[in-house]
DNA sequence: GCCGTTTTCGGCCCGACTGTTTTCAGTCG
């Protein structure tokens, strides 16, 4: 049992006490610990058994005992019987938004509602609007929330899609068996969000079954939903469906170029090949008109690899991001693809919450994070007072913070934590703290948190008016375009755009693990106009920094280079640039 | 259920919004 496991459990057993309206703060201890557990950088294995569970903030004996069970034994006694005692649709119940806790558990008592089918079912017969407490308008959000849970149910961000699949691949990758693994399809693709995972694997014909029988008794799978001669399909305990199939190896690139598409991409790709007179498609090329004229006796095009099979039709090798059919085939025949961004660019990032807000670990733990993934440097920006659900600073708190950047700063060689602040932008456009304030931060980077229901316009004016203030330097999550299981707000993104050139505001875009608010469409937009990008993680813990990866992938997509993104300056190139604003 | 201490019990994040009520409860960020 691992530290995402015994994260997973505790989570569940807090959203069950709140569905049985247990007192809140023991259910929020429940959450609280499953976020410490999660964001561990040791094995919780390990702290169990030297006795140390309990000396971690947020862990008690109540808890530590619990984890301690589950670890030594597997399971849970406490979270078995919890689980018996509610029908297990309750949970699911939650997802509808505008539904708690506590109108389901009233939904559950008064009208025996267990599932997200019944509660449909009693709101189309109007039987909500009797209870007490609910009305007509709340019976109409429900059915409006359960279509949005309905349209998203089969969606995966992707960095919960990336890890569950280098979960799986990791443990593939032991097989003797296997020639080459990798993951293709709209992951590969690095999508923001994922519908299934799919695996392709080279491998002899007679070592097959060897594979499917590894992938399908891998300890993540749930459920087996088929399994053949070069397909199998599971559905993983995180609920997303995933395929491995097994190709020879000579097919393999044609394979994981067809199964990575876009469609689009594969339509285009396969009329490209006839004007060759080849026809592709995932086995191989074949020369059109061999099929009629010498039945199985048509010549194949070797390609070893993907690169190979773009070379054939006269173009340069397309990364997978950049294969959407929106102009990347034509670049690759132009000699014209961009130099794309790569991980290694990057030098820093920005947008990093501590413990000072509603982050996990310290300043020093996230500095050291950095200086391991060989960054020079890294932002902090905590909230804003008025972000209190999230523990927004007190100007007391900041001045706090500051002195211990300052003194960090002064043990670090070529490496610097730059201070900065995410702050609010308020309804009428003015921000979060005084310009005075604001002006002894490094960087600033203005958000939106609250009132996501205003007009188009009138969000478009606050958000540009925000970025106004000369102390500016960063507009983060600025997409308001759909995210999962809830409406963003509405925001006219070429204005904004428009204002953040002129005012000289680069444009975060970021993967915060919980949201989805970034666009590669934005950044296409944003190079248009000559507007840098941030990739920002948005961690709240040292292993989120590792989500700088997905934004390097909205970044490619975008078809950004070095030069379009801020992180891939150097500490020096950056402290200059700062300091001119 | 945790934490801290004024050490064994009281406080734990809070303000806005929505829809229900007619002063408040539930949800959200």
């Amino acid at each position: 049992m691992d530290n995402k496991q015994v994260a997973e459990i505790l989570e569940q057993i807090g959203t069950l006490l709140d569905l049985k309206g247990e007192n809140p703060f023991k259910c929020r201890a429940y959450h609280n610990a499953s976020r410490i557990v999660a964001a561990l950088t040791t094995d919780v294995k390990q702290l169990a058994e030297t006795g140390e569970l309990r000396e971690v903030k947020g862990i008690g004996e109540g808890l530590a005992e619990k984890i301690d069970e589950l670890i030594k034994t597997g399971k849970l006694g406490y979270y078995e019987e919890l689980k018996k005692s509610l029908p297990p649709g309750l949970v699911e119940m939650l997802r509808v938004p505008g539904l708690g806790p506590k109108r389901i558990k009233i939904l559950y008592e008064k009208l025996n509602i267990t599932t997200i089918e019944k509660l449909k079912e009693a709101a189309e017969k109007k039987q909500l609007e009797e209870l007490e407490g609910f009305g007509e308008k709340i019976e109409e959000n429900i059915l409006r929330g359960i279509e949005l849970v309905k349209k998203h149910a089969d969606k995966f961000l992707y960095p919960v899609a990336k890890e569950a699949a280098d979960r799986i691949v990791s443990e593939l990758k032991n097989l003797k068996a296997i020639n080459r693994i990798e993951v293709a399809g709209s992951l590969r693709r690095r999508k923001e969000i994922i519908g299934d995972i799919d695996i392709l694997t080279s491998a002899k014909s007679s070592d097959t079954d060897k594979i499917m029988k590894a992938f399908t008794s891998h300890p993540d799978v749930a459920k087996v939903t088929a399994t053949g001669e070069t397909k199998s399909s599971v559905v993983l305990k995180s609920g997303i469906n995933c395929d491995l199939r097994v190709v020879s190896d000579d097919e393999f690139p044609f394979a994981l170029s067809y199964f990575t598409g876009s469609k689009e991409h594969n339509v285009e790709m396969r009329s490209i090949s006839k004007k060759f007179g080849l026809s592709l498609n995932e086995y191989g090329f074949s020369e059109l008109g061999e099929e009629e004229k010498r039945g199985k006796a048509k010549r194949k095009i070797k390609c070893s690899d993907e690169a190979d099979i773009f070379k054939t039709l006269g173009l340069l090798y397309v990364p997978p991001e950049l294969r959407e059919n929106m102009g990347e085939i034509e670049a690759a025949s132009q000699n014209k693809m961009p130099d794309l961004i790569e991980e290694k660019d990057i030098r820093g990032t920005f947008h990093c919450h501590t413990n000072y807000s509603d982050g996990v670990n310290t300043l020093e733990e996230m500095a050291k994070t950095a200086q391991i993934s060989g960054w020079e440097y890294l932002g902090i920006a905590e909230h804003s007072k008025s972000a209190a659900y999230a523990g927004g600073l007190s100007v007391d708190k900041l001045k706090k913070q500051i002195k211990e950047i300052d003194l960090l700063n002064l043990k670090f060689k070529n490496f610097r934590i730059f201070k900065g602040i995410e702050v609010d932008i308020l309804t009428d456009g003015s921000l979060d703290y005084d310009s005075k304030t604001l002006r002894s931060f490094d960087f600033v980077i203005v958000a939106i948190h609250s009132k996501f229901g205003m007009s188009e316009k009138d969000m478009t004016r606050r958000i540009i008016r925000g970025m106004k203030n000369k102390a500016v330097t960063m507009l983060a999550h600025p997409t308001g375009r759909l995210l999962l299981e809830r409406e963003a707000y509405p925001v006219n993104m070429p204005e904004v755009i428009k204002a953040a050139a002129d005012f000289g505001v680069t444009i975060e875009i970021n993967a915060h693990p919980l949201r989805l608010d970034l666009d590669w469409r934005l950044c296409k937009f944003a190079k248009g106009k000559g507007v840098k990008i941030a990739i920002n993680p948005d961690a709240h813990n040292t292993k989120e920094l590792i989500y700088v990866d997905y934004g390097v992938g909205i970044a490619r997509k975008g078809w950004l280079e070095a030069k379009d993104v801020i992180n891939t300056m150097g500490l020096n190139e950056m402290e200059k640039w700062l300091a001119k604003r």
